[in-house]
RNA sequence: GCCGGGGUGGGGUAGUGGAUAUCCUUGGGGACUGUGGAUCCCCGGACCCGGGUUCAAUUCCCGGACCCGGCCCCA
C-alpha cells in the first residue's frame, strides 16, 4: 500500500519504459522533421516570473498557471506555453543571423481541471521562424507542421483550417463592429456552442442585427483556402481594400508546393492567444471528434513588447496530449518491442567473470548487452531473458570455456550455436544491424 | 471553480450489515543441480480516506481526496 502522501498529483502523469519509448518515437519524428527544414533545437526555464506572462495576456492568466512566490517573495510560475520565453531568447541575441528558426519540445504547465486531451503537465513541440513577413514564411510553418504529421503516419488523416486576424477584424470592421477583438471568442466557440447562443453573444459583443446572418453564413460554410472570395460572393460583403485575402490565397498556393491542398479557410479559427495578428491555423483529426492536435500564427508585435524591437515572427505548437488521443484511436501510435539486447547467461559461479568479460565486449562493440548480476539458476536466467525480450540469449559454462567459445541461442525458435567468442560477437553484430535497418 | 459518473490485492473480478473476503492474472520462489514461453506447488498482496447510523460498516448515509468525462477557460 502506498501511503497517500506519495500519490502523484493530479493531472500529472508518469511514464514506464514502455509508455517512453512510444513517446520517444514521437520526439524523435519531430525533431528529424525539424531538421530537415533547418531548425535547431533550444531550450528554456520552466520556471518563469510571473510578468513575462501578463505581459502578453492578463490578470486572468494567474489563475490557470502553477503559480506562486518564491523564498524571496517573487510571483512565479512553471511556463505554461513556449512562446514568451522563445521570444526572449530572440530578443537576448540580436546579433543572430536572420531567419532565426527554432523549434524545443519541452514540459508545460496549466491548473486547469483535467479531462480528455487535457492534463496539468504535458509535452509540447514548438517552433518558431523569426525574421520574415511574408505567405513563404506563413506556408513554411503550415508546411512543417503538416510534415510532422505526416512524419507520424498521420498523413491523409488530418486537416488543416486557417484564418487571419487581420482579415477577420477589417470584415468584422465592414460589418460594423467597433470593437473586433471582443467578436473573436465568440467566432471561437461558434462549433461548441448552439447556433442561439452564438447569435445572442453576437449581438452582445457589438455585431449589428443586420450583420448577423452575414457572419454567420461565412462561419458557417467555410471554403478551400484559393475559393475563399467565392464564400463571400454569396453574403454581399465587400472585399475591396482587404489586402489579406491575397496573402491568405497566396499561402494557400504555396501549400500546394507541400503536397497540402485541401485547406481550408475557417473563419471560427481564432486562437485564444491576444498577441496573434496574422495568421492562424489548427490541424484536427479528419472526423474533428478532438481538440486541435496543433495550432499556431503569426505574431508580428510580441517581440516589441518584450524587447522593444519589432521582429515578425510565425510559429505552432503540438501537444502530446491530444496527439495521443488521436494517434490510438488511428491505430497510429507507436507499440514497439523495444531495443535489440543480448542477454549473457552462465552456468555457474566460475563461470560469472567469463560471462561479463563477454558482456562487456558486446557493449563496447555497441551492443546492448545484459547479464544476471546474482548466481541464479540457468533456468532462470532464460526465462529473465525471454521476460525482458532479449532477441538472443550468449550462454556459458565450463564446455564453452574450455574451448574459448560462446553459446548463442536465438530466443525466438530455441535453436543454438557454438562459435568462438570473437566469431559470436560478430554474429550478433551483424544481428543486430539486421534489426535496426528492418525497423 | 462548477456538474455528472466511478472505486474490492499491481491489473481484471466475485461477494457480503457479522465468521479466515472469491477467482483469474501479474510479482517472488520452487519442482527443473546446463536450457525460457507449458504444467503443477508454495509465498506476497485489496475493501480510497474521514465522520455518521448500528451491538457490528468493505457493504447504508454524509463529506473529502482521487480517477473518468463534461462545463468555465483555453495561453
Amino acid at each position: 500500500m502506498i501511503l497517500k502522501s506519495m500519490d502523484k498529483l493530479r493531472g500529472f502523469r508518469e511514464f514506464y519504459p514502455d509508455e517512453m519509448r512510444s513517446r520517444r518515437v514521437i520526439f524523435d519524428a519531430s525533431r528529424k522533421v525539424s531538421q530537415l527544414f533547418g531548425y535547431e533545437e533550444i531550450s528554456f526555464p520552466s520556471v518563469e516570473s510571473l510578468d513575462l506572462f501578463r505581459m502578453k495576456s492578463g490578470e486572468e492568466i494567474v489563475d490557470q498557471t502553477y503559480s506562486f512566490r518564491d523564498k524571496g517573495g517573487r510571483e512565479i510560475t512553471l511556463i505554461p506555453e513556449a512562446t514568451p520565453s522563445v521570444s526572449r531568447m530572440l530578443a537576448e541575441r540580436k546579433e543572430l543571423p536572420r531567419p532565426v528558426r527554432w523549434f524545443s519540445f519541452e514540459k508545460y504547465w496549466r491548473y486547469e481541471e483535467p479531462q480528455a486531451g487535457r492534463a496539468r503537465e504535458f509535452y509540447q513541440y514548438n517552433a518558431d521562424l523569426f525574421g520574415p513577413y511574408s505567405e513563404m514564411a506563413d506556408a513554411e510553418m503550415i508546411g512543417l507542421a503538416g510534415a510532422i504529421l505526416n512524419e507520424l503516419s498521420l498523413k491523409g488523416k488530418y486537416s488543416f483550417r486557417v484564418s487571419h486576424r487581420g482579415f477577420i477584424e477589417k470584415v468584422l470592421s465592414k460589418l460594423g463592429v467597433s470593437n473586433p477583438a471582443a467578436v473573436l471568442p465568440v467566432l471561437d466557440r461558434y462549433h461548441k456552442t448552439t447556433l442561439e447562443t452564438t447569435v445572442a453573444r453576437l449581438i452582445e459583443t457589438g455585431v449589428p442585427e443586420k450583420s448577423i446572418d452575414q457572419l454567420i453564413s461565412i462561419l458557417k460554410e467555410g471554403s478551400k483556402l484559393d475559393k475563399i472570395e467565392d464564400l463571400f460572393a454569396d453574403t454581399g460583403i465587400d472585399l475591396t481594400g482587404i489586402e489579406e485575402i491575397g496573402w491568405l490565397k497566396r499561402v494557400g498556393k504555396l501549400l500546394e508546393s507541400y503536397s497540402m491542398k485541401d485547406i481550408v479557410f475557417d473563419a471560427s479559427v481564432v486562437r485564444g492567444f491576444t498577441y496573434y495578428t496574422g495568421i492562424v491555423f489548427e490541424a484536427f483529426d479528419l472526423k474533428g471528434e478532438n481538440r486541435a492536435i496543433l495550432g499556431g500564427g503569426r505574431y508580428d508585435n510580441l517581440l516589441s513588447v518584450i524587447s522593444g524591437n519589432s521582429i515578425p515572427a510565425v510559429g505552432f505548437a503540438m501537444g502530446d496530449v491530444v496527439l495521443e488521443i488521436v494517434m490510438k484511436s488511428l491505430n497510429t501510435w507507436p507499440e514497439d518491442d523495444g531495443a535489440f539486447t543480448v542477454t549473457v547467461c552462465f552456468t555457474s559461479g566460475e563461470s560469472s567473470i567469463y560471462a561479463l568479460d563477454i558482456c562487456n565486449k558486446l557493449r563496447k562493440r555497441g551492443i546492448p548487452a545484459l547479464i544476471s548480476p546474482e548466481t541464479r539458476s540457468l533456468s532462470t536466467q532464460l526465462k529473465d531473458a525471454s521476460r525482458h525480450r532479449s532477441r538472443f540469449s550468449v550462454i556459458v559454462g565450463d564446455k564453452e570455456i574450455a574451448q574459448k567459445g560462446a553459446t548463442i541461442r536465438d530466443m525466438a525458435d530455441g535453436s543454438q550455436v557454438t562459435f568462438p567468442v570473437l566469431e559470436a560477437i560478430k554474429f550478433l553484430d551483424k544481428k543486430r544491424n539486421i534489426t535496426l535497418l528492418g525497423q
